[in-house]
Formats: C-alpha cells, sequence, structure tokens
DNA sequence: TATATAGTTGCGAAATAACGAAACTATATA
DNA sequence: TATATAGTTTCGTTATTTCGCAACTATATA
C-alpha cells in the first residue's frame, strides 16, 4: 500500500470520525438503533428544531452514514451501515470504564478527605 | 437517568470522536498498537515535524486516550484503552466496505459505459 | 558548566464547523 | 387552487481546529 493511498483511508477515517464528533448527530444515530425515523420524529424526542435536525440529517446523509426513503409527505432515515453501532457501543464502553475509574478516583480523594 | 446527564454522555462521546477525526493522530493510534514509542519515532514514521506530532499527541493525552512514561530523555507513549483499537478497526471495515461497493458501482457503471 | 538531543508550548493566520433565522421545495388535502 | 404539513437550504455570525514558526523546558553527556 503506498503513502498516498494509505494518507488517503486515514483521510477519510477521519472524516467518518469527524461526522460522529458531535453529540446532536450521535443521539440521531443512537435514535435511528431500532428502526428508521423522520425527521419530525428525531426533532421531537431530542427537543431541536426541525431545521437544525435537517442539518445534521443532511451531515450524515451526504457522507454516506444515512439512507432515506420518502413515504408520500414523510422521509424516513435509517442506518447505512448497522455495524456502526458496534463501533459506537464501544467507544460508549470505554467512556464508561473511563468514567468508572475517574469515579473511583474520586471516591478515593474524598475517603482521604474525610479522615484527614 | 436524566436528560441532562445524558446529554453530558453524548457530549463526552463527541469529544472522544473528535480526537480521532484526525488522520495524523488516527496514525499515530494505529502506529502505537503493537507497542509505546517517542515522539521522534512517531515523527520519522510520519514525515512530520516533531512539534508537530507533539501537539498532536498533547491532544491525546490530554483528552485521556494516551498514557506517557519517561526513560532519561525519551518520552514513551502507548494507548489509554488498547479497546480503542476494536472501535478503530470496525470503522475502517466499515470504510473499506464502503469502497468496495462503491467500486462495484464503478465498476458496474464502466461496464455500462463500455458496452453502450 | 556548556552543548546536544528530545520534547513542549504559545502565538497567529487560515480553514472549518455550528446553528439560528428566514426563505425555500415537495407532498397531501380541502 | 389554496393551505397545511414535512422537510431542506442559504446566509451570516461566532467558535473551534489546524499547523508552522519560534521560543521554551528537561535530560544526558562532554
Amino acid at each position: 500500500m503506498s503513502r498516498q493511498s494509505e494518507r488517503q483511508i486515514y483521510e477519510m477515517h477521519a472524516q467518518v470520525c469527524s461526522v460522529l464528533s458531535n453529540p446532536k448527530r450521535l443521539e440521531i444515530i443512537n435514535l435511528l438503533r431500532e428502526n428508521e425515523k423522520t425527521v419530525g420524529n428525531l426533532a421531537e424526542k431530542m427537543g431541536l428544531t426541525k431545521a437544525n435536525v435537517s442539518q445534521q440529517i443532511a451531515i450524515l446523509r451526504h457522507k454516506g452514514l444515512l439512507f432515506a426513503r420518502r413515504e408520500g409527505q414523510h422521509i424516513y432515515y435509517r442506518l447505512a451501515f448497522p455495524k456502526m453501532l458496534k463501533a459506537y457501543d464501544l467507544l460508549r464502553e470505554i467512556l464508561m470504564e473511563r468514567l468508572s475509574k475517574q469515579g473511583e478516583w474520586f471516591d478515593k480523594l474524598r475517603k482521604e478527605g474525610t479522615t484527614k
């Protein structure tokens, strides 16, 4: 594999991650876990304007992470790669692991704090 | 789980992803897969200045994704959560899957192009 | 102490991302 | 056709990221 194409892959990989680097888009991905949803559905669940949800959806869609299906007035969105949820879940696991470690750390500090 | 703490988790999750949303940082993570390395090692392999690698390392370190160990003049860096590589590999798999689908798509277009 | 090597940090300019507001398009229905 | 509903897009402001350059700190060694 050439340095050039290797670079391109790192670049694409980074672009996928940058799509994931926004809390609203992550919530959308999580909400699409089970079944497809409309912009209206998502906006209501998330407490955001439809315009804003639509902007986030546009980013996910243009980067190829979401598929759309029109049915009359509604457009239903679903994950293009359900496997993405595995990566999502893994990162969340790591996050939780780290938080609980921090928790232990804080607990220790608190304990030391009370004995002194 | 309250809306508030849910939001905080999405926020933290997004911050981890934003650390991963840069090709140089991804390459560093990939290079640290097997064993720990110094800034100099990485700079040489990546063809970057030490200053730049150090900046990327600082981001990874401050966000808690890397641990450091000093040995004399050298500072060795390693992944704080090797599990992160699983998420890394999953995303890369998805990427490759998508690329090969695009490949098929382009191949189809090319085939149609030649027969007509 | 002086010098080299390894690495870090601060600064500033350019590029990129976020998001509200308002205008826009597409479908359904009276 | 007119109106409502669902969703999209554009624009402008503000915030964030990237990265080179230069100055800085820390360790080793002559």
